[in-house]
DNA sequence: CGCCTTATTGAAACCCCTCAAATTCAGTGG
DNA sequence: CCACTGAATTTGAGGGGTTTCAATAAGGCG
């Protein structure tokens, strides 16, 4: 709640949003700001509510999940540190179209729709990165569109865990651990399966010693071999 | 080839991209595009090609496709006039991610890349216009890529049949007609299926009387029946 | 310890894909 | 005008990947 405390504008500086705009700038940008801070498993807000603030992740992960008519529930993204979300709503006047869920202790600022717009008029540069940061996130829609619609249920599940990986991926000496909690319904949700198709298929890797899999929790193990899986063209 | 004939300005002014923007304004970014023509099956440009050109679809439709590594090939949307595209390409500095082919005579605006981005420093309007059609296109992707990952077939090629109905349907007295060669191929690539499947359910939905379809060409007869195949809830 | 959530596994059903073959259709050139 | 050709479409048969349902097991937490 509080307005941002110690160097704000240097908190802002190493964000994509806020590249290529000067330090003085930022000040100003950084004052419209406001602080949140979120518990494992909050809700931040929810699929319906009116549109009202523009978010940056500062730390922590964000789930952003859509509930389908008849109740079925899937996972768009996880949000990393320094990623923008509830750009969308903002932008096109509409209510959330997601819910966002915090995943682990989560610390944000947003800003309040109405002033983001106006700052966008005054440094067209963050329109211009939020720009190339919605460009990038419709190709990635449009690859995992692509994916969903030709790719087989294994490959897409090994696409998903290699993603997290290089999204929330903590390296160990035996494998790189997948750094949030996760449980196969979270995989079939983002993979567009069931829960029973990624427990067959966890414990098939597993027999093959490609990742190691405790509850609500995922090692990648050899790497490689899930890459195989995930690009190999042999069908 | 030619330099807007004609009334520029108010051609652009009807396009949402350039809306709130003032007539007088509208002139000098006219000033900077170019016109361009091309037949029906003609390529705009291709996957991979660099990308330099900022595209606004005047008459004609287009066609967005993306092929996979292993050759299949998905149909990513159907651009219509007054529509914005390749607008990802150039802002993220990357290569076409997709193919454009015209589907009929096409007839488009577009603008160099680093001009655009110029112009967009200048009329911030313009970039922020940009924002809320990515914002929407975002949208309808989530939302594709949720029906994808959670829905049947029929009622994918459902959802497909009244999107193209509602883009580029002409009203007949005993129906909609599509209005744009359609093979069964097409509307397996936007379904994620394969034709075989497109076949069986337009023949399935011939005999019910929920459409009448010939080559490359299909009119809905009952739309109200189709809404209820795309929407029903009870599985 | 008991409860609730998460995960595993088997069996059956089924949707959809794949392959093959036949058919229809539009365009082309004789 | 009609045979010829290639593309688009239809339809059947078979198989396989996934889902669904049910029952059981395993973990975490009060």
């Amino acid at each position: 709640m509080a307005i941002l405390a110690g160097n704000p504008a240097h908190l802002l500086a190493s964000i994509d949003l806020f590249s290529q705009i000067s330090l003085h700038d930022l000040d100003k940008i950084a004052l419209n700001a406001t602080q949140h801070e979120y518990k494992k498993n909050e809700y931040l807000f929810h699929q319906g509510d009116p549109a009202r603030r523009f978010c940056v992740l500062v730390t922590g992960k964000v789930k952003l999940t859509q509930l389908t008519e008849d109740g079925q529930q899937i996972i768009l993204r996880y949000v990393s540190p320094g990623e923008a979300f509830a750009v969308i709503a903002v932008l096109s006047k509409i209510p959330y179209p997601v819910t966002a869920t915090a995943v682990n202790q989560v610390s944000l600022l947003s800003w309040e729709d109405q002033k983001m717009l106006e700052l966008m008029h005054q440094y067209p540069q963050l329109a211009i990165n939020s720009l190339s940061i919605l460009a990038t996130r419709i190709q990635e829609f449009q690859d995992r569109f692509r994916e969903i619609a030709t790719e087989r249920v294994e490959r897409r599940i090994a696409r998903a865990l290699l993603r997290l990986a290089s999204q929330t991926g903590r390296k160990l000496e035996h494998g790189i651990l997948i750094d949030i909690s996760l449980t196969r319904q979270d995989l079939a949700e983002m993979t567009g399966t069931t829960l029973y198709t990624v427990s067959r298929t966890l414990s098939q890797w597993e027999k093959d010693g490609l990742v190691s899999s405790q509850r609500e929790q995922v090692t990648i193990l050899s790497p490689h071999k899930l890459v195989v899986l995930a690009e190999d063209m042999s069908r």
